[in-house]
DNA sequence: ACACTAATGACACTGAGTGCCACCGATCAA
DNA sequence: TTGATCGGTGGCACTCAGTGTCATTAGTGT
């Protein structure tokens, strides 16, 4: 693995790519609860300690760059079309910004069928999720006028990102499925009020 | 509190109270991470070890009989009208169940706060509320005649509840407020598809 | 009085996460 | 070249959640 000499730009960016392919591999492979840290830590040729310098908890290992994908909502967001009523922006955000090249559809697959089926992931994932409905929830306030911690704006937030969970697990449940379509459907079908229900 | 005589019915049903008393006490006062297992066990009486016999993890010592809650959910459901349409069904339900007599209001409110509030019981809540989520999901598949697994009862299960959780958050946000008509507003709201933001 | 059973407590152990400190290599000033 | 500084690292010890094991105790039935 090279003598390490890091010319330039971030120091450690390959080692955390390092650690999270490992840890992605280990999870995966036998269960997350059934590998420790060390040994993703080992797997990564890194010290336990410095792994929990990478990562906060052993679960933020498989989110990759969460943030930056918050970001890009909020960005997709900010540039939505300011004349499409409120929830159809943040639906069409949603799927914009999961509309990733196929090169990086099977990693994100990895990630969400691991946070999605592993209920210490499962948890976790209710942490990571609501700095969505917050972005989300601030959008909505600032359409509407309103305060982010009213009502509507985090029962948008909060329903949006319901739908869009379900809509990741659908797509996880059939291999030949496609992500946005997915997503397209079930924020549609949430955001109508579920017509198809209402004989 | 006696010799401990118990004379009939479960042994340590008493038992099991405080503890959840204590523990909710405990953290409410001073935070649930910066109240240990053993602080929790003292305060009840017990050992650390038979604090985890009645509590599979300390996040659990907050959730009452919620087990029964999950139970009673399912009989409003199977007990509904089935004229009514599914959606309807199912709020009606989420509603009905949390119609509590003012007298557990402020222990609801106090287990509820802990719950959304605390990052690490947050987290913990998704597993709990799964539960939920499957016992709506299966009602919805029943009533569609699909499988409990496809899409649309997923989505109805993961919407109604993050308009519930939402309810919940608004309820305890006004002290002042009704948390069944919060729950009537949000899930009217969510099942109506969000008329108001449709401009 | 004697087994049987269920609840409990003591103890030891694993594993996540953290604080502390010593070390090592790179950079930079003299 | 030397020497001071600094960021990333590893080692170590510690806290705390959770678990397996075992001995004790108290209630129950014979």
């Amino acid at each position: 693995m090279q003598p390490e000499v890091v010319p330039a730009g971030t120091p450690g960016e390959a080692t955390r790519a390092r650690v999270e392919r490992a840890a992605l591999d280990l999870f995966a492979s036998r269960g997350f609860e059934n590998v420790t840290s060390d040994e993703v830590a080992d797997a990564a040729g890194i010290s336990r300690r410095t792994f929990f310098r990478y990562f906060a908890t052993k679960a933020d290992a498989v989110w990759g760059d969460f943030a930056g994908h918050v970001a890009r909502l909020e960005a997709l967001l900010a540039a939505g079309d300011p004349g499409q009523p409120v929830l159809a922006s943040v639906c069409a955000a949603y799927v914009e910004v999961n509309a990733y090249p196929d090169s990086q559809l099977h990693l994100l697959r990895e990630r969400m069928q691991l946070i999605l089926t592993e209920p210490a992931l499962l948890a976790h994932s209710q942490l990571r999720f609501a700095e969505v409905d917050r972005a989300v929830a601030r959008y909505v306030a600032v359409r509407t006028g309103e305060s982010p911690d009213r009502l509507v704006p985090r029962l948008v937030a909060a329903s949006t990102r319901a739908a869009a969970t379900t809509a990741f697990e659908a797509w996880l449940a059939d291999e030949a499925s496609s992500l946005v379509d997915q997503l397209r459907v079930a924020l549609e079908e949430m955001a109508g009020g579920f017509l198809a229900l209402r004989r």
